[in-house]
Parts: C-alpha cells; sequence; structure tokens
RNA sequence: GGCCCGUUCGUCUAGCGGUUAGGACACCGCCCUCUCAAGGCGGAGAUCACGGGUUCGAAUCCCGUACGGGCUACCA
C-alpha cells in the first residue's frame, strides 16, 4: 500500500502570482489530482517587511481564476492548519525545544557583525565560508550563564560532524549529492525567537504531512540544510521534485523587464485560463513530445514528475497567443460572444443591456464566427468591430490607393444600385448582387470590393465583406457608400 | 571563491545504446480566397555546447572543459 499523497503549494505574499509560481502550483495541483491527493496551500508570510494581506488575496484570486483549487488551506481550513506560517509560531517553538532537549540545537551570541566579517575573510581565503561553530563547544556553565544574564542569542542546528555526504533522490533530476560542508550549523531560529525559513519550512512540511516537495529549483541547494532538520528531528523525509526556472526572451530570469510578468496581467492581456495552463503545463512537462493542445482534466490523467524537464525554459509569448487563438476558435460562438463583452464594453462600443436585447444578441452570435477566426487576444476584437459600430474615418493610404483609382466611382454608383435592390439585405444575397458589378461594369472584382470595402470600414483590411454589409444593414451600408462616392474618383 | 544543477532546430520539446534525430510556435513558398485571418500542402532550420573515453555502435553511459543558472543571510 502506498501513503497518501499530499503536496504543498507554498507561495510568500511578497508579491503576486507570477508565472514561474503559477507553474509550481499548477504541477502541484497536477500531481495531487493524478493520485487522488490532496494540495495544500501554506502562505508563507513570515517576513513582515514584505508580506501583505492584500498580495495573499491577489495570489488566491490568481490561482482560482487559473482554474486551480486547493484541498486545505485559506478560505478552506483543513485539519493541519492553520495555513499562515504566522500563525504557527506556537508549532515552531516547540519543534525547537525539542531539537534543544535532544541536543541538536545550541545558543550562539556571536554578533552579526564578527560573523559578516569571518564570513568574508572566509570567502577570499577561499573554500568552506559557512559557520565555524565557536559558540558549538561552549561550556554549558557558560552557556547557561549568558542566556541567563539575557544575552541576546540565536539557536543553531547542530549539524553531526560525522554525517558524511548528504544524498537524495530528487523526482526530476536523480541523485543528488552534497558534500557535508553544504550544510553549516544554520540558524533556526533568530534573536526574536522567529524562525528561518530552513527550519521553518521543515517544521510545516512535518505538521502538514507533506509527502512530496515540488518546488522552484532555487531551493535544490536548500533541500540538504532541511533534510539535517528531518534527521535531527528524526521524521522521514519526503520526495523531493525541483523544477528548472522559467526565463524570459533573452534567457534571463523573468522580471518586470519582460513586460508581464503575473498571472492577473495575462488575464488582463486577454489569455483565457485554460491556455495559460495548458501552455505552462507544457513549459517544462511534456506528454508524449507531440500533444499541444490539451485539457485539463487529460493533463491530470497523464501528469508524472518523471516526464518534467531539467533544463530551464524561455517563456514564449508567441506560442502563447497562438495557443489562445486555437482555444478562441474552436469554443461555440456563444461563449466568445461572453468573454469578449468586456472588451467591447470597455471600448464603449456597446453596453451589456444592449448586448442582452434580443436582436442584438442575435446580431453578436452572426458576429462572432468572423472574429473567433482572426483573433489572438481578445481585446483584439474592438478594432475589427467598431467600424460596425460608428462611421469609420477613412484610411489616407486607402484612400488613395482605392478610392481615388480610376473608377471607383463608377463602382460605388453600380454597387449602390445593386444593394438598393436586395431584399432581404443578407450575405449571400448581398454577395450574388455584387459579384455581378464587376462583369456589368468592366472592373476586375476584386476593385469593386476592395472600394466597397474601405467605404464601408475605413480600411483595405476588414472583416469579410459580405457578412460585414448584412450586420452594418442596408440603411447604414448605403449611407457609407454615399459618403465615400463623395472622395472617389471616376 | 566554494558547492549544486543545467546544455537536442531561433523558442518549447520527443528521444532514455542502433531513428533519414520526430512534433509544435515562429519563419519562407504554394494552394484556397473579396482584404485580413483561418485552413491545406511543402520548405528551410539541430555536425544533439566542446574535448576525451567506454562500446561493434553514443544525442543517449563515464570523465573533463566552456557557458548559463541557483545556493552560499538572524530573506523566502
Amino acid at each position: 500500500m502506498t501513503s497518501a499523497v499530499r503536496v504543498r503549494f507554498a507561495p510568500s505574499p511578497t508579491g503576486f502570482l507570477h508565472i514561474g509560481g503559477a507553474r509550481t502550483a499548477l504541477y502541484n495541483w497536477a500531481f495531487a489530482r493524478h493520485h487522488g491527493g490532496t494540495l495544500v496551500l501554506r502562505i508563507e508570510d513570515t517576513d513582515p517587511e514584505r508580506s501583505t494581506a492584500e498580495n495573499t488575496d491577489a495570489i488566491l484570486r490568481a490561482m482560482r481564476w487559473l482554474g486551480l483549487d486547493w484541498d486545505e488551506g485559506p478560505e478552506i481550513g483543513g485539519a493541519y492548519g492553520p495555513y499562515f506560517q504566522t500563525q504557527r509560531f506556537d508549532r515552531y517553538s516547540a519543534l525547537l525545544e525539542q531539537l534543544k532537549t535532544s541536543g541538536h540545537a545550541y545558543p550562539c551570541f556571536c554578533s552579526p557583525e564578527t560573523l559578516e566579517e569571518k564570513r568574508n575573510a572566509a570567502r577570499t581565503r577561499g573554500g568552506f565560508a559557512g559557520y565555524d561553530r565557536t559558540c558549538r563547544t561552549l561550556a554549558p556553565a557558560e552557556v547557561a550563564g549568558r542566556v541567563a544574564a539575557g544575552e541576546s542569542h540565536v539557536w543553531r542546528l547542530k549539524v553531526p560532524q560525522d554525517r558524511g555526504d548528504i544524498t537524495f533522490i530528487d523526482a526530476v533530476r536523480g541523485e543528488v549529492v552534497f558534500p557535508p560542508d553544504a550544510v553549516d550549523d544554520f540558524v533556526l531560529a533568530r534573536t526574536d525567537g522567529s524562525p528561518t525559513y530552513n527550519f521553518a519550512v521543515v517544521a510545516d512540511d512535518v505538521d502538514m504531512a507533506i509527502s512530496h516537495v515540488i518546488r522552484g529549483d532555487d531551493h535544490l541547494s536548500n533541500t540538504p540544510k532541511q533534510i539535517v532538520v528531518y534527521e535531527a528531528l528524526e521524521l522521514p523525509i519526503p520526495i523531493f521534485a525541483h523544477l528548472s526556472m522559467i526565463l524570459g526572451a533573452d534567457g534571463k530570469r523573468l522580471s518586470k523587464r519582460h513586460g508581464a510578468t503575473s498571472v492577473e496581467a495575462y488575464r488582463d492581456l486577454g489569455y483565457l485560463p485554460e491556455v495559460l495552463m495548458n501552455y505552462l503545463a507544457l513549459l517544462g512537462w511534456s506528454l508524449d513530445g507531440e500533444t499541444t493542445i490539451l485539457s485539463a482534466k487529460t493533463l491530470c490523467e497523464n501528469f508524472s514528475l518523471d516526464r518534467i524537464s531539467k533544463n530551464p525554459a524561455i517563456f514564449d509569448e508567441e506560442k502563447l497567443a497562438w495557443m489562445n487563438g486555437v482555444y478562441l476558435r474552436d469554443m461555440p460562438a456563444e461563449e466568445f460572444v461572453r468573454r469578449m463583452m468586456p472588451s467591447l464594453e470597455d471600448a464603449g462600443l456597446i453596453t451589456a443591456e444592449e448586448a442582452a436585447e434580443d436582436g442584438r444578441a442575435k446580431w453578436l452570435l452572426k458576429l462572432a464566427p468572423l472574429l473567433q477566426e482572426r483573433t489572438k487576444q481578445l481585446p483584439e476584437v474592438v478594432g475589427m468591430v467598431r467600424f460596425l459600430f460608428q462611421a469609420p474615418s477613412i484610411d489616407p493610404t486607402a484612400q488613395e490607393k482605392v478610392l481615388e483609382k480610376d473608377g471607383a466611382g463608377v463602382a460605388l454608383d453600380a454597387a449602390v444600385d445593386t444593394l438598393t435592390l436586395v431584399e432581404p439585405f443578407e450575405h449571400t444575397a448581398i454577395e450574388a448582387a455584387l459579384r455581378e458589378v464587376p462583369g456589368r461594369i468592366g472592373a476586375k472584382p476584386k476593385d469593386v470590393f476592395q472600394a466597397v470595402r474601405v467605404s464601408v470600414a475605413g480600411g483595405t483590411v476588414s472583416l469579410p465583406l459580405f457578412e460585414s454589409l448584412e450586420l452594418l444593414g442596408k440603411d447604414t451600408t448605403l449611407a457609407r457608400l454615399a459618403a465615400a462616392r463623395q472622395m472617389a474618383t471616376d
């Protein structure tokens, strides 16, 4: 029998949920779901300087938006709480007491300044730059005296001198070996009694019965330290899996320089949550090397740690945009209308109330498929549909190249004549009528269509012409053709 | 400086001793076509970072080197 899978995502609320964190959360989630396990969300807010409640909220919001749910944690509760580190200080003290009584922790009175000096000296000399263990060998009587006298001190872990190499099997990188001096007698509890990261993480992972620690690569070097704490506590060590970094287009660590780095920024850019999930799933993991479009369900069914790649990956926004287009094209028109409405509202083209009217709803439904084929990011629709709501200003280049071309006026006159007769004003009938025009006036089809397009949409690029005219309606179409006729050359 | 990790088309990746090194994005061309897209077809693009081994045979295993990254705090 295998023990229950319990994993955790442990963000520190010092900022929004960024792309890298989201992927870590996603992999933990997928792993938990695959095994029918539990995903714990734990907030590592022990840094009072940088942690805020707003950031916590933003992180939860971003996770929910992405489609990630957790089984224990903020807003949910659970049997292993509390899930904020700042609420768990009594647990850290209890564990620290345990280490003190078992002789695995000792007080250190060295001042930060001396430590700094020693560290610098050691580093310029080359080699081991960890704590030199000065206070480890203090006489018990002296220690007791100084503590009693109220001298400030931290508590350090007494790492066994004969520990030897620290080896563990990382689920993605395989066997990783650290030499003994990779771990010094590091600080467990600060002068003020608060726990340091490497101690708090272990305490929490122990208390929350975490079975697999799936986290960023930047923690790989912290792992041996944590292992030593597990050993001091005489507790089983979880399985570790370290994910490599996500980089910007220049191969550097993703940062503000690269534009959007937070999940919510991508939401605001018009990306669908399922697309971001799909893209992130494949940025460092693969199903079979062939599949590029996959659902959350497929992800969860197939996710495994051994298919996570070891090397860092560059975040390719172009591929993300392509993928967004794929999803946008494949969704039902109703859904597309729903998703694009905020963009249209923001642009002041149509209100939600108007869109809900029966006639408008049907009209939008007809419009949707035309947009779905050419949209990668939702806000792009605004530029494509504006001419349907407002009279266009004719693009000067288009005017010169199309309307001022010889025969444009004749073509527009002919178009007006035939369109006036089209009833009902529906795109197949419009197309049939317009296709007769070139032959009748001795012009090329392309010239006629482009003249109409520029007149009606303002430029040489637009949604498909015949459908556009139908959407516009006969009156508006004829009015725009008449207006453009003024600028056209016979 | 020390320790650890990584290195397959521009990018994401498949590959886990024997393949014409496969797919996707991007790029180029053709087709379709009322423009733009979408779609279809095709193309270019990787001496698998480099150098040594091991092996009949290495992108795959081992050792070095180079480059990139991480850790080296009373940050997380």
